[in-house]
RNA sequence: GCGGAAGUGGCUCAACUGGAUAGAGCAUCGGAGUUCUAAUCCGCAGGUUGUGGGUUCGAGUCCCACCUUCCGCACCA
């Protein structure tokens, strides 16, 4: 039932339908303080028309209004309050929970395609903490915008090309390992990458010997291939445990290398546009000149040596993309320090003629630091996102051993657990807020935090488990408690919520949501005894049933598993 | 210098895009255990929303100016 429009249709009529429909539909609001009322219209607006106060206004509309569908309708100052019949709304929106397994989904998507382009972390380097929020709040909107109807492609654009694998190449004939590059991947590549780069300061031939190998890498020599695949497959190993363990997965994996042959025709392009300038040696989209009022910096297709840049890369990929899945969208979930580089290929496509680069957008979220500075592989001040996961999951662990030592799969809800708070804490900021790095933060678990919601679902899920009742579907409900009823207003809330969230891109929204239902929750649980055998009980189970699966599907909406038991 | 993000209790954040008494969590202090999981709940305390103007019935939110912090601004990605 859509209040907000049967509101603006009553007060309409109480005005002797003098008023647009639509101005008052958007003038209906939800208060606030629940015990206001489930809407409000506040009456400001009509005072000038009707010159009179706005509190009388009020009061002739609710005395007018035609109240059929409320339990009640009043005046409060300025305001006109509507409360709406508690038991039948409940009952329809607990059945429409209870009977459909997608309470809260929408079909606005349906049949477009969303590409996001998210995590792309680089081989042979550690996955930082860095790299988790891009993957995270990219696994999340990709699971939102599902929510909403829309089909997604996930792209892990993978680091995997550039002269520093020239490089690697080089340190590994020189110093490589084998056995302990087999043992420990990343670690040992880091560690020869760090050595070369350090020594190249003062032995300039390494820095040559890198470039040669990556030349050969171009130009497919056997063995280079062979060397760079290998390090490619071994830091892919790496990272596949983390994507496990935080649930995450992709629909495609081509990384830079997989653009190679496709920046030429890009080059190409521009020139025949007319779009490419040469300048000291290199080949740009003077955007200052081209779009003067925009602001642009100068854009590098070529370097003076001939190698392409990153903007060339991603130019070729935006077209590739283009072609290849017909998006509706196509998301770039990267730090926001790189917006001036996303502005820049959007223009630039458009001056090539391609209108479709309107619906690239750039999600950007702030940087994390570390004592509030930037975080650098090179300074050695990052910490690597298995490191988090793993103390996490230990004092998961802890916790669990010490508040419920029989608990069945203790170690895989300790990885739930864990890895909950790590993603949750991630996600319930606005995604644009800079972050700095705090492991006692991460991984608390006490409060605003993810196992709050997971232990919220659990101790639910618990309810239902020992009523021993199998049958609360379609039993209707006949009577709500007043403290519960915060909680089916929450409820409610959920599919705008949804709405919402994609809309602003925003996987922050749903984190609060759960919060703020958890909290209804825990605050009702902690004063209602549910399981008392009498003729409330079968109403009170529905709604804590409404609560697991509306639980349970906004933590998955992040990524976040809503383990039964915990 | 230009552009972007941010500035709200001691700390970390909200405030449904202009509405009613600015709300949570952490930390502190005080309560709640024979009960469905205390990873919980209840309460006290804590605020001139960076500063100064403006717009209007009404501003944390919009406009102007200024201050502070962080991030960008062609041969890294």
């Amino acid at each position: 039932m859509n209040f907000t429009h049967i509101i603006a249709e009553k007060i309409n009529q109480t005005l002797e339908n003098t008023f647009d429909l639509d101005k008052l539909e958007k003038l209906v609001e939800k208060p606030k303080d629940l015990n206001r009322g489930d809407y409000a219209f506040p009456t400001f607006s009509l005072a000038a028309k009707f010159h009179e106060a706005p509190q009388k206004i009020a009061l002739k509309i609710a005395d007018e209004i035609d109240r059929t569908n409320f339990a009640n309708v009043k005046a409060v100052g300025p305001y006109v309050n509507f409360f709406i019949q508690r038991v039948e709304f409940t009952n329809q929106l607990l059945k429409e929970i209870l009977l459909n397994d997608d309470f809260g989904r929408n079909n606005q998507g349906a049949g477009k395609k969303i590409v996001i382009d998210m995590s792309s972390p680089n081989i042979a380097k550690p996955m930082s903490m860095g790299h988790l929020r891009s993957t995270v709040i990219g696994e999340a909107i990709s699971k939102i915008a599902k929510a909403n109807g829309y089909q997604t492609i996930k792209i892990n654009f993978l680091g995997d090309w550039g002269t520093q694998f020239g490089l690697m190449i080089a340190a590994y004939k020189l110093w490589g390992d084998d056995k302990l590059i087999n043992k420990n991947p990343v670690d040992e590549l880091v560690k020869l990458y760090v050595k070369i780069n350090k020594e190249s300061e003062t032995d300039k031939s390494l820095k040559d010997s890198g470039r040669a190998w990556f030349k050969k890498l171009e130009d497919g020599d056997p063995e280079a291939v062979k060397l760079w695949n290998w390090f490619k497959s071994v830091s892919l190993k790496e990272f596949q445990e983390v994507y496990d363990r935080l649930g995450v997965s992709f629909d495609s994996m081509n990384g830079e290398a997989f653009y190679n042959d496709k920046m030429e025709p890009v080059v190409k392009m521009l020139a025949s546009k007319g779009l490419l300038t040469e300048s000291q040696g290199a080949e740009i989209v003077d955007l200052p000149n081209l779009l003067p009022k925009d602001n642009y910096p100068i854009a590098m297709i070529k370097r003076s040596d001939g190698a392409t840049q990153y903007i060339t890369r991603d130019l070729a990929s935006a077209i590739y993309r283009h072609d290849a899945y017909d998006f509706a969208k196509s998301l770039y979930v990267v730090g926001a320090e790189q917006k001036d580089h996303f502005d820049q290929m959007k223009a630039i496509l458009k001056l090539a003629g391609d209108d479709w680069a309107d619906d690239i957008e750039h999600i950007g979220f702030g940087m994390i630091t570390m004592n509030g500075k930037k975080m650098s592989t090179r300074k050695g001040n990052i910490v690597p996102l298995v490191d988090v996961l793993d103390t996490a999951r230990q004092l998961a662990a802890e916790q669990i051993s010490e508040k419920n030592p029989g608990l069945e799969n203790a170690d895989h809800v300790a990885e739930e657990v864990g890895a909950g708070a790590v993603v949750f804490n991630d996600l319930q900021k606005d995604r644009n807020l800079s972050i700095d790095f705090n492991l006692e933060k991460i991984v608390q678990f006490e409060g605003d935090t993810g196992p709050y919601v997971q232990y919220t679902h659990a101790r639910a899920m618990s309810i239902l488990r020992k009523s021993g009742q199998q049958a609360i579907l379609n039993t209707g409900v006949t009577f709500v408690d007043e403290e519960a009823w915060p909680i089916v207003s929450r409820l409610s809330a959920y599919p705008e919520m949804i709405k919402r969230a994609w809309q602003l891109r925003e996987p922050s929204i749903v984190a609060k949501y759960l919060l703020s239902l958890a909290r209804d929750f825990n605050s009702y649980y902690a004063h209602t005894k549910i399981l008392v055998n009498n003729e409330k009980m079968q109403s009170r189970l529905s709604l804590v049933q409404g609560v697991c699966s509306v639980l349970k599907s906004g933590l998955n909406l992040l990524g976040v598993s809503a383990p039964n038991q915990m």
